[in-house]
DNA sequence: CTCTAAGTTTGGAGTTACTATAAATACCAG
DNA sequence: CTGGTATTTATAGTAACTCCAAACTTAGAG
C-alpha cells in the first residue's frame, strides 16, 4: 500500500531527512533558536514543503518508533501476568535492546523535550492518544472494552506516574530516565504504597 | 504591600477586566478566533498592555482560584484519613459550594480547555506545578518530603487519573466532569481494580 | 513516446502571537 | 507644582503558520 513507486520512496526519504536534520539542529542550537527556515535550508527544501510533511515544528520531535516495539514486547509476554508488570518488562526489554546511538538519541530527545516548554505542552496533546493505546493494552487482558472506565483510569494512572517520573529531568538533566520510568511502574504495580524502599 | 494606592487598585481592575472579557470572547467565538487585539479592544487597552499583565494568550485562561480553596478544604479534614479520600472530599466540598454562575463558568472553561489543543498543551506545563502541589498535600500526612519518590509518584497517579477523566469532555462536551473526577479518585482510592462496578 | 491527469513543490502575500525599545502619559511624594 | 517613577503605548521587527495559484514531477493510457 505505502509501497514502492518513486513518488512514495522520495516522500519517505524527504520525511526522514527533515526529521534527522531538525533533530540535529534542535540538539545543537536548541528548539527555539532553530527556525523552520534553518531546517528547510539544511534539507534543501522550501519552507513551504516543511509544512507538507509536518503540521508544526513540534510535530517533528514527536514520533517515537518505540511505541510499536513496546506494544510488541508487551504482547510477547504470557497473558496471565499483571498488565502493569507486563508493560514494565516490555519497556525494559525494548530499552535494553537499543544500540548505544539509539539510546543516546532517545535520552537527549527526552531531555530536550522536558526542558522545552513548548514541547512539554505538545506532549499532553498526545496524552489522549497514549491513554487510548495503553487502555487498549490493558483492556485485552480483562476482556473489557478499551473505553471502559476502570481501564481508562488505570491507563491514566500509568501515564501519570510515567510523566511524573520524567519531571526529574527538568531539574537534573542527567538523571537516568529509563530507570526512573521503571521505578515508577514498579511502585504503581505495588499499589502505590507511600511507605517505599528508596 | 499590595495595598491601596490608586495605582494598585487600577492594576487589579485591569487584570480582572482582561480576564473577564477574554473569557467572554473565547467562549463566544472560540480561542483561536479571538485575537489579542480583540481582547485589547474590548478592555480598551493597547495590545502591548495585554502583555504587561499576561505572558501569553493561554495564560489568561489558566488561573483557577479553586486551588487554594481545595487546599484549604483538604487541610480542614481529619489528618488520619487516607489522603486520596481527603482530596476527593475536598474537591467535592469545593465544587458543591460554588454558586451556579461559578460552576457554569468552570464547566464551560474546562470544556474550552479540553477542546482547544493549544490550551490542552499549556496544561501539561502546569502538570509539573500540580505534581508539586499535590505532593505537598500528600507528604504532610506520611511525614515525608514532598520530593520523596513515592510521594511524587502517587501525585503523578492522582493527576493522571484526573486528566484521563477530563478526556471524556473531548468526545462528549456535556459530560459531567465533576462527577467524572470524583469517580476517578474513588477508583484510585480503591486501588485501581480493573473489575469495577460502573 | 507523448499527452494528460494527478500529485508535489514552491513562492508570495497575509495573519497573528510575541519581543524589544523608546516615547508618552499617569501617579505619587515632597 | 514639580520632578521621579511606574505604566501605557506606538513602532518596528521576528517567526510560525495559512492560503493559494503557479511551476514542476511522476504515473499511466493510448
Amino acid at each position: 500500500m505505502t509501497a514502492s513507486g518513486l513518488r512514495e520512496r522520495k516522500k519517505l526519504r524527504t520525511r526522514a531527512a527533515i526529521q534527522k536534520e531538525a533533530m540535529r539542529l534542535f540538539l545543537e542550537k536548541g528548539f527555539d533558536e532553530t527556525t523552520i527556515e534553518d531546517i528547510a535550508e539544511a534539507v534543501e527544501i522550501s519552507p513551504s514543503t516543511f509544512f507538507n510533511y509536518f503540521p508544526s515544528k513540534e510535530a517533528v520531535v514527536f514520533q517515537d518508533d518505540l511505541d510499536p516495539l513496546i506494544i510488541k514486547a508487551f504482547e510477547a509476554q504470557p497473558h496471565d501476568v499483571n498488565p502493569i508488570r507486563r508493560l514494565r518488562v516490555a519497556m525494559r526489554t525494548v530499552f535494553s535492546n537499543l544500540t548505544p546511538e539509539q539510546e543516546s538519541l532517545i535520552r537527549r530527545r527526552t531531555q530536550l523535550f522536558m526542558s522545552t516548554p513548548e514541547l512539554r505542552g505538545a506532549m499532553l496533546s498526545q496524552f489522549a492518544d497514549l491513554v487510548d493505546q495503553v487502555a487498549e493494552l490493558l483492556a485485552e487482558r480483562v476482556g473489557k472494552s478499551k473505553s471502559d472506565f476502570a481501564v481508562r483510569n488505570m491507563a491514566g494512572a500509568v501515564l501519570g506516574v510515567l510523566l511524573a517520573s520524567m519531571l526529574v529531568l527538568m531539574r537534573d538533566p542527567k538523571a537516568d530516565m529509563i530507570k526512573a520510568a521503571d521505578s515508577a511502574l514498579e511502585h504503581l504495580e505495588a499499589g502505590l504504597p507511600l511507605e517505599w524502599k528508596e
